[in-house]
DNA sequence: GGCGCGGGTTGATCGAGATCAAGGCGATAT
DNA sequence: ATATCGCCTTGATCTCGATCAACCCGCGCC
């Protein structure tokens, strides 16, 4: 689990809890950057805990700090869907709702920095921007989640590895420039990429291993993944460059 | 294409443009909602007409006022998925975002009500709730999206297409009470309901009629659907109340 | 040491849905 | 009437991924 971290965007302070340079902290003025320093409250969960589960009510609002967040949704029967995976940076919980509709799990060990939600909201309405900035984020995870459904249905099982491999590989990539290859560990089992791809899991063991006799990614310890080069898997995702 | 609209809720009059009650004039004061009026153009496409394309500039942004939308995206290959459907009183386009993410085509006539972006932007500045609307139908349309992944990934073709008739039911049904039956038109085409649910026509096809000779539905003219009982298309559907 | 356990891989077989192919039916045109 | 076209259905067959089953490996535990 080590290796997440250190693969983790750097951060910077933000009363008691590290913040990447794309939450919401940085579109703030110092003032309303302080105001919500202040109400930040560290927690901590532990690989496997439940920080939420469906359709229960949730006080809080929170940006991920460290570690691997995975949100998922659950059919009646107990199949179950992963709709989205969130990583340092992330804001977790939506404002004007507070009923969750699916389940959040850490993944690896987490740090949050919690808001209180009454707190938090009434911050929103008195900060100029705040509103917007938060807007903005909801429409970049409709996006994702709207790709994601272009992959559910109509991606071949070797697409869709591909896919999250590349998907993995951009969000550690981070600031730096595109490199020609990529290392990093991987924050979810085969079980839960299994369930993020709507696959099983032997037949993601396989199409792993398919990819690299390919000779297109090499694999270590079951969870450090080398990419040779990130065009080729690109290409194996079915041409996917966003 | 004639059941369709009539089918559609109930409208009232908006700058000559008719608008649902879900819609956002509705949450803004008498003021406000002249000025939406005033900027308000109708627009008309044909069935089949493409409203606008993925990842082009769209100058405006529109509410459904009756008619059917589909929202689609494409892989390089040309394989298809339909991310969303939108109907009368629907908001189509997103403030903050002049590029489109995906295609959005007309699958009967069309009407919307176009309000230029910078016009529209600039009322949104200025008016007091007006964002937080918006940003609540962009939640709802995030927990469908999500919803709708799980659908895609986790269940089998016999409940994508009897959840997708039950979704169609409860649109239909608008403000009236949920009654046992219910009997619509289905705005869709087979092959459009195979895009929507990551299936292939001729699945879609068997499995209407496994879901016709097992009796839970009734069918004429290819397009006319009568449901015997919601509870049982429900069960059909893997058990989904929302 | 031996043991159990969780996570991963691999093989054999099965089956749901895709694919290929043909034909029906209603609407419009000739 | 006949032809054509779009949309839908039905049948035959194939295939990809699911399912069932065995086994490996690393690790903590008695």
């Amino acid at each position: 689990m080590e290796g997440v971290r250190e693969t983790a965007p750097k951060t910077d302070r933000c009363g008691g809890c590290a913040i990447r340079g794309v939450a919401i902290c940085t579109s703030l003025t110092e003032g309303d950057r302080h105001a919500l320093r202040a109400m930040g409250q560290p927690r901590h969960y532990g690989a496997g805990d439940t920080i939420f589960g469906e359709d229960e009510r949730f006080g809080f609002l929170a940006n991920v700090v460290s570690g691997v967040v995975k949100l998922s949704k659950t059919l009646p029967d107990g199949r179950q869907q992963i709709i989205g995976v969130e990583f340092a940076g992330d804001f977790l919980g939506r404002i004007y709702r507070d009923r969750t509709s699916f389940r959040a799990e850490a993944v690896t060990p987490v740090h949050l920095c919690c808001y209180p939600r009454a707190r938090f909201e009434a911050l929103v309405a008195a900060t100029r921007g705040l509103e917007e900035r938060l807007f903005r984020d909801a429409l970049d995870e409709l996006d994702s989640a709207r790709e994601w459904m272009v992959l559910l249905g109509r991606q071949s099982a070797r697409e869709k590895v591909a896919r999250f491999l590349q998907m993995i590989a951009r969000r550690n990539a981070g600031g730096c420039g595109p490199a020609l290859g990529a290392r990093f560990e991987l924050p979810l089992s085969r079980a839960d990429m299994a369930d993020f791809l709507g696959l099983t899991v032997e037949t993601v063991s396989r199409q792993m291993t398919r990819l690299k006799t390919e000779g297109l990614i090499r694999i270590s310890n079951n969870r450090i993944i080398e990419v040779e080069d990130v065009g080729d898997l690109e290409a194996a995702a079915g041409g996917w460059a966003a």
